[in-house]
DNA sequence: GATAAAAAGCGCAAAAACGAACATTTTCGC
DNA sequence: GCGAAAATGTTCGTTTTTGCGCTTTTTATC
């Protein structure tokens, strides 16, 4: 089990994009499939990504099932979101990161910023950015929710009202015609509030999956956010309003 | 191994890609691949690069060592007290796991334990008890602190103190003579505190390399504590104190 | 379940990279 | 300039890695 020099370069991908296919792999460093087994094989020998079929993933101590397919679900377009995300992301500043997949999407294009403080309530970016050794990270307390990662509970509110950042970026369960972000989780509306309240600018993070989709509560009008990054054109009447509102939209084209 | 003018670049380029080729490093330096390589070998042994084929990559744990080599240390007697620790906590009930390898091992120890209610400061105990399904988690909020996953600062102890645990599972990193539990960082003091004063039981565990060692801060004393789980017999005049202090002695033998 | 297709594993030969010994050049103090 | 020491270049036998053809295993589809 010797180290071999496509070992950093891989894990950054599989970082990035939360996975890696060994066509891919063969065709980017230009050598054969076999090589490229022989490297997954001894990554994962030591522990450092999980084997699959076609590929590798993260090694993910949780194994939670829905969580991990819902984390797969779109995962290019998740990546192409969250790099165009992290090229809006200064360095040196503070930061919200919130519950969601797209969010830990973002986290993980995040890697190699420099000296920034993030602030989430997600368990899964914290694990994520403890590899960015230059980036404070500050865990909000609550309840382990299991199916995502995300600490919840009145107690992450509270906190949250204790800090002021320079940029929040929040994901929602859905996007209306009307421009309002909705949530399946009412509690956590009350979280996604208050971060909106604590930032001097917010980003929303959100694929085109959620454009066709309904839920029950409300956080708040796309009017509050800065910048919409999701990764299709949006519907001619919702691009107009945004540009009434000023909000900026940013399309990310999936790979 | 004498230093080389090229070094200080070579480390450079490898910290901005993460790995250098002997191919490359020639060609940029504008010298042979076998100056490269004596280049590159001295730079292994100093540790300051890992070599493989073809050219170095990054040492591959340049921030957790500490931490893994101490989690190593003395491993098959954390785990048998670990084991010994988890046989007497029941099910059901409210437990505070705290910051240290020895409480993570406890949590190992527990992951088929039923209806638990755990509550830690500890981001390497969340994470390794998400896999028992049964166990609701409760994280503490913080900094987190790379060395060791703990979460740290001010709001620790005032969040446990909203709490009201059956039990604490809790470490130290120095046991004295006079059998006052000790530890390195002052800060920890506090929530240490907050946790004998919030539990109904406590449990130190503590393995048998504690009792060699000092530590400049007073947590308490072992008259504070239910049981102390331990891998080898105390010294005479220790046992006789606990016996006093009604504090019972579990010693499991490490494997 | 049965079957086809894709992916993975295995052994071996070729190629690339490695390290050691020795020749050559450069650097520095005098 | 001169000579010693260090650094670099050259050559060659050895080790490691890679790629190819093959069989075995896993996955997908009917």
């Amino acid at each position: 089990m010797t180290q071999t020099i496509r070992a950093p370069e891989i894990l950054e991908i599989a970082r990035r994009d939360g996975k890696v296919t060994v066509d891919g792999l063969a065709a980017h460093f230009g050598v054969t499939l076999q090589t490229i087994r022989r490297d997954l094989t001894d990554l994962a020998e030591a522990g450092r990504l999980e084997r699959v079929h076609g590929g590798a993933i993260l090694p993910s101590g949780t194994s939670n099932i829905g969580y991990e397919e819902r984390r797969a679900l779109n995962a290019d377009a998740k990546a192409a979101i969250a790099q165009a995300c992290a090229a809006r992301i200064p360095e040196d500043i503070s930061l919200f990161l919130n519950i969601g997949t797209s969010t830990e999407a973002v986290a993980r294009a995040l890697l190699h910023h420099r000296n920034l403080l993030v602030v989430t309530n997600n368990l899964n970016i914290a694990n994520i950015l403890v590899a960015n050794d230059s980036c404070e990270i500050i865990v909000t307390g609550g309840t382990l929710r299991r199916a995502d990662g995300g600490l919840i509970g009145t107690l992450a509110a509270e906190r949250i009202r204790q800090f002021k950042f320079d940029l929040a970026v929040v994901g929602c369960s859905a996007l209306d015609a009307d421009g309002d972000m909705l949530d399946y989780d009412i509690q956590e509306v009350g979280v996604s509030r208050a971060i909106l309240d604590q930032s001097r600018q917010t980003f929303l993070v959100a694929d085109h999956s959620k454009l066709a989709r309904s839920a029950p509560a409300r956080i708040g009008s796309l009017s509050e956010v800065d910048a919409l990054i999701t990764d299709t054109a949006l519907p001619e009447n919702l691009a107009r309003k945004c540009a009434d509102w000023q909000t900026d939209i940013v399309v990310a084209p999936g790979a």
